[in-house]
DNA sequence: GCAACTGTCATAGTGTCCTATGACAGACGA
DNA sequence: TCGTCTGTCATAGGACACTATGACAGTTGC
């Protein structure tokens, strides 16, 4: 099974579902135009209520990951995304800059940051290379 | 004034002033032994209640940025971190691969990546260097 | 057309997060 | 010692997030 809840966690269920998908569709183990499980079957796998999954869905089609047809299912779309790119990179800057403050606190130095950020790009680059 | 509270993006107002105090620290504008501000002037500064502030700090120190002493204050401390090497880089994978899949959705690629990581890199260090 | 599937919406309950108020305890200086 | 500063704790109210239930609407294949 490609997804799975921890109810341990403290994080909101759609929430990991959100990310997995996301993770997934990042290291091309789904790829566009892939259909989704549907909501009900995936809500019994994993244990939630089918709104859970719905909302989790809803997210994802509105960050522009996923398209939902109803009656027909939910697919991934290509990744075209409607920002310009500085506006991409701007966004994405949030994310560099917490972990880079977060590499501060931690006293991870510049290469060894460097580095790990580098064997993770590898990492899903090869993954999406050999599905 | 050093910090400020956006009331509008929904944000926690205590998490908002934990992510300020960590980004100073990272950048150098706050330094080991430093004092924070005290918190009833702070909150009234921030307009949030003086609770609110207690409780960022009460995350903060948690998290081992800070060193509070009743009756006195609230200190930065040096950033010996508990954490042996590879629990710190394991922390710190979770939040670089959240950027990497960021990334990918946002089709910034693994160059312009690397170049806005390296920036902020060079842009935190900078400023610790000059204060 | 019917049955079985797809996603959607409205509603409601439960919990918890966030914030605020008031009273308390330690530290310091006049 | 007294006043004032520091942070702390207990409590409570309000809002919102999360999840759940039930009824609905579009699609597909028999």
């Amino acid at each position: 099974m490609l997804f799975h809840i921890d109810f341990k966690t403290g994080k909101p269920a759609y929430l990991q579902l959100v990310d997995q998908v996301r993770y997934a569709a990042a290291s091309g183990a789904l790829r566009a135009g892939d259909s989704l499980p549907s909501i009900r079957p995936l809500a019994e796998e994993l244990r939630v209520n089918r709104n859970t999954v719905a909302k989790a869905y809803a997210e994802l089609e509105s960050q522009g990951v996923i398209e939902t047809i109803p009656g027909k299912g939910c697919f991934l779309k290509d990744g075209n995304t409607p920002f310009t790119k500085p506006v991409r990179q701007k966004l994405l800057l949030k994310e560099i800059d917490e972990a880079v403050v977060t590499a501060h606190h931690l006293q991870v130095d510049r290469s060894d940051f460097l580095a790990l950020v580098k064997e993770r790009l590898d990492y899903f680059e090869s993954k999406k290379e050999r599905p």
